[in-house]
DNA sequence: TCTGGGGTCCTAGGACCC
DNA sequence: TCTGGGGTCCTAGGACCC
């Protein structure tokens, strides 16, 4: 039996999950902006129709927002990451084997559905959600990912599709193979698009007829695989499993240039602690923790970038412990004179903490650190991020680099105050 | 010291994705 | 062109070992 995927996904996500709580929504241009409002990440047509593009930066369309009433949002992780689950749970209603891809995206194993019409499958599938979610969404489906994912872009932009591809037919998948530009193609870039254009390869069709063998130069086995997907034959598997993490970072711009060591040492222990509540929220630890801060590169003058590496003898989510080591590399690395403009903290070597290996002795942790961070994440979460934290890590409530949310709405689904209010 | 032919680990950088 | 803040995978090159 051969393989079949089915791709589903919100249209504009974070967009819909505000309209579905606030109708009045409907026909206005919505945006959602990205950590810190920085930019727009989520658009709906209208707003696309007046031009703001795919990570455009706030303060470049903030007056074009205002006179043409678009409608815009921080971003609301809580309510998206919940209107996302519940999506989840109606796709396992659809089949058991499903993959959450990304927070608006799912693969859904579809192999041995074949009896019935997918195209028809995929539409129940499309108005369940909607019924029950509120959410407008699209659904591509065929024998690879890649193919899946390309019809899912398809259904997009086909109107007449209503919002489902079906892409298992050889023939119909080719017809359109061959009218599609080869940068749609998921995993192919604007260098690689490039490259690819420069050899003659203008169309999705093109490339699945390029030799793997030569594909393989050009873009690594990454290419050669697409090629092959591109061909039917699938290269990448459903993961149900979502695999541990490999890596986590903090990073954030100052919000203005910072000069005096003192005044960096504040925003850096906050990205360490941020980084150990992370880490602790997923059950993992680090054995080192790399810190980083530079200036602007278009800043004048010459473009200094430090960086500093603490290793530790065990395995550890403290945040004290953290915070030491990234104070360690402030001091050490740090250069008089120098305007930073951004910095952060990275650990790329995470293990589950289960599996940690402890040392016996000469435990870098104090004794109580493991209770004494459990009662503080709780605390947190209680009545809010940052209710209780480390004195290094600065004690005025807004700074230039602590995350901006000025425009999110409620979290209408996970708390009790905020839930929306209905007249009968 | 150089010759040969492996192997591993680490880091930096490129490319891409959401 | 950069603007944000995260992540992943792949390759090349250096250090070191046998």
């Amino acid at each position: 039996m051969s393989q079949v995927f089915a791709l589903i996904d919100a249209n504009s996500f974070y967009c819909s999950c505000e309209r579905v709580f606030d109708p009045r929504l409907n026909n206005r241009p919505v945006i959602v902006l990205s950590n810190n409002d920085g930019c727009a990440v989520a658009r709906t047509p209208e707003a696309k129709a007046l031009g703001i593009d795919m990570g455009a930066p706030f303060f470049k369309i903030r007056e074009l927002c205002k006179k043409e009433n678009v409608a815009v949002f921080s971003s609301n992780y809580t309510l998206y990451g919940d209107m996302s689950a519940r999506s989840n749970q109606v796709y396992k209603m659809f089949t058991p084997d499903i993959e959450v891809y990304s927070i608006d995206e799912s693969f859904l194993d579809f192999s041995g559905f074949q009896t019935r019409d997918l195209a028809v499958y995929g539409r129940e599938l499309r108005q369940t959600v909607k019924q029950w979610t509120g959410l407008p969404t699209c659904v591509g489906i065929a024998p690879t990912k890649t193919l899946a994912k390309l019809a899912n872009w398809t259904a997009k932009h086909v109107p007449d599709m209503q919002g489902v591809c079906d892409m298992t037919d050889r023939r119909k998948r080719e017809a359109l193979m061959r009218v599609i530009p080869v940068s749609e193609v998921w995993g192919v870039g604007r260098a690689s698009t490039a490259k690819l254009n420069n050899m003659g390869v203008k169309t999705v069709w093109d490339l699945a007829e390029l030799d793997p063998a030569l594909g393989r130069q050009v873009l690594t086995v990454v290419g050669e695989r697409l090629i092959h997907e591109l061909r039917g034959t699938m290269c990448i598997a459903l993961e149900q499993e979502a695999p541990l993490r490999k890596g986590c970072a903090v990073t954030r711009m100052f919000g203005h240039r910072i000069t005096e060591r003192d005044e960096i040492m504040e925003p850096m222990s906050f990205f360490a602690a941020r980084l150990a509540e992370k880490l602790r929220k997923y059950d993992l630890g680090t054995n080192s923790i790399t810190a980083f801060f530079h200036s602007s590169p278009h800043d004048a003058g010459p473009y200094h970038y430090e960086q500093g590496t603490v290793s530790f003898p065990e395995v550890t989510n403290d945040s004290s412990v953290l915070i030491r080591a990234v104070r360690r590399v402030v001091e050490a690395k740090y250069k008089r004179g120098v305007k930073y403009f951004k910095g952060g903290v990275m650990s790329m070597d995470l293990v589950g903490v289960e599996k940690a290996q402890r040392v016996l002795f000469d435990s870098l942790e104090a004794p109580q650190s493991e209770s004494l961070m459990t009662a503080m994440d709780k605390i947190n979460r209680k009545y809010g991020r940052g209710a209780l934290k480390h004195a290094t890590t600065g004690t005025q409530v807004k700074k230039g680099w602590s995350t901006q949310f000025n425009y999110k709405s409620p979290s209408y689904t996970t708390r009790m105050e905020e839930l929306p209010k209905a007249r009968a």
